[in-house]
DNA sequence: ATTGCTGAAGGG
């Protein structure tokens, strides 16, 4: 697309994972699963071989998931979560867990207004950098640009003061999240504010509700920002979350990439560690201030900034209470009677089964969750 | 493959 320049900043994009709408898992009853285990329940062999180590046999695997239904990470195949699954589901869980079983489910309206958002999103950030694109084949090669862009974009912090789109990722109460800094720059008083633009179709405020899902999402991305720069996320811990091969061969275009931009790396690995070592070496300050600011998609016009305050035990609190669902500890919640509104621009408010039951969840909707031990 | 895989965010 475009080339750097001297000063210029090229953010890197990956292509490549354009197949991926082929793999709509609706894997809604799961009939399947239960065909599985009955089939294995009459094969028992598991005296010889149960341990509690990793390697599991496949028919202890299995004969495991017979008894105790899947956990939604393992149900959705779902090695990570994104930053935004966890403030949709502070929005309506049971909406998000919608969205997720029926991927690109969307009235043409709302799609709508998502695309102006994002077009608005990409027009700012191309105000501020070109984006090259690299064709990829592999989730290592997708990672290894997503690290590229972090070794660029920290040194382009320091000394222009200014960055869009910079990736984040981390454990966070024992799941690995990744998510997208929209922008960090540093204040006049070189403190280091993170702003967030949410666009909107109509030309009013906010409502608390919607304000309360985007400070949650902010503050979760101070949450990992902050624990990247204190050395907390390593590299073992992101290849033992998203299972990655840190010896596997990069792309020759990736390759070629890195060695263009000074970097000389051979492995996925290599890049971890510099990763790891630009930010706890290049003096990043935690995140200090948290600002959102909302604007008329039409006119661009600013309808309302917030500053948020950081408040690590409250959005810890919430983080635990929406893992526990992930982890299969509890069964997915529909929003409170007071908020019975969100329901009227739902997309799923048809097939809904928290709706249908008035603030349960009806047992035909699915399996029920793991019990926590 | 008796299996595997993920641009994140995009608003309400």
């Amino acid at each position: 697309m475009a080339e750097a320049g001297e000063e210029e900043m090229a953010s890197v994009e990956a292509s490549g994972f354009s197949d991926m709408s082929d793999s709509e898992f609706l894997e809604f009853l799961d009939l399947k699963d239960s065909k599985e285990s009955s089939a294995s329940l009459s094969n028992p062999s598991p005296s010889s071989e149960v341990s509690e180590k990793d390697d599991k046999p496949i028919s202890l695997q299995n004969w495991k998931r017979g008894l105790d239904i899947l956990s939604p990470m393992e149900r959705f195949h779902l090695k990570y979560l994104y930053v935004t699954d966890l403030s949709t589901q502070n929005w309506c869980e049971l909406q998000m867990v919608y969205g997720k079983e029926l991927p690109g489910f969307l009235t043409p309206e709302k799609a709508d207004i998502l695309d102006t958002g994002s077009s608005i999103h990409l027009a700012r950030e191309l105000e501020h950098h070109d984006l090259v694109t690299i064709p990829i084949t592999t989730k290592e090669d997708a990672w290894a640009i997503k690290f590229l862009n972090i070794l660029i974009m920290i040194p382009t912090l320091q000394s222009e003061g200014c960055i869009r789109e910079f990736p984040v990722f981390g454990e966070v109460e024992g799941v690995f999240l990744v998510g997208v800094i929209d922008e960090l720059h540093y204040t006049a008083k070189e403190e280091l504010e993170l702003a967030e633009l949410k666009t909107r179709k109509r030309p009013l405020l906010p409502l608390d509700a919607q304000k309360k899902k985007d400070c949650f999402q902010v503050s979760l991305y101070k949450y990992i920002f902050d624990a990247m720069v204190q050395g907390k996320v390593t590299p073992a811990s992101l290849i033992r979350h998203t299972k990655l091969c840190p010896d596997k061969p990069l792309g020759p275009s990736v390759l070629r990439h890195a060695q263009q931009r000074g970097f000389s790396v051979k492995s996925l690995g290599d890049l971890m560690e510099l990763v790891f070592l630009s930010f706890t070496l290049s003096d990043l300050p935690v995140i200090d201030i948290l600002k959102i600011e909302y604007i008329h998609q039409e006119t661009a016009t600013l309808l309302g900034t917030e500053i948020v305050l950081f408040e690590e035990k409250e959005v810890k609190g919430k983080v635990q209470h929406y893992i526990a669902y992930w982890m299969g500890h509890r069964e997915p919640q529909g929003v409170d009677v007071e908020e019975a509104w969100k329901c009227r621009t739902c997309d799923y408010t048809d097939i809904c089964e928290w709706k249908k039951g008035g603030g349960v969840l009806s047992s035909t909707l699915k399996p029920q969750a793991k019990k926590a031990k």
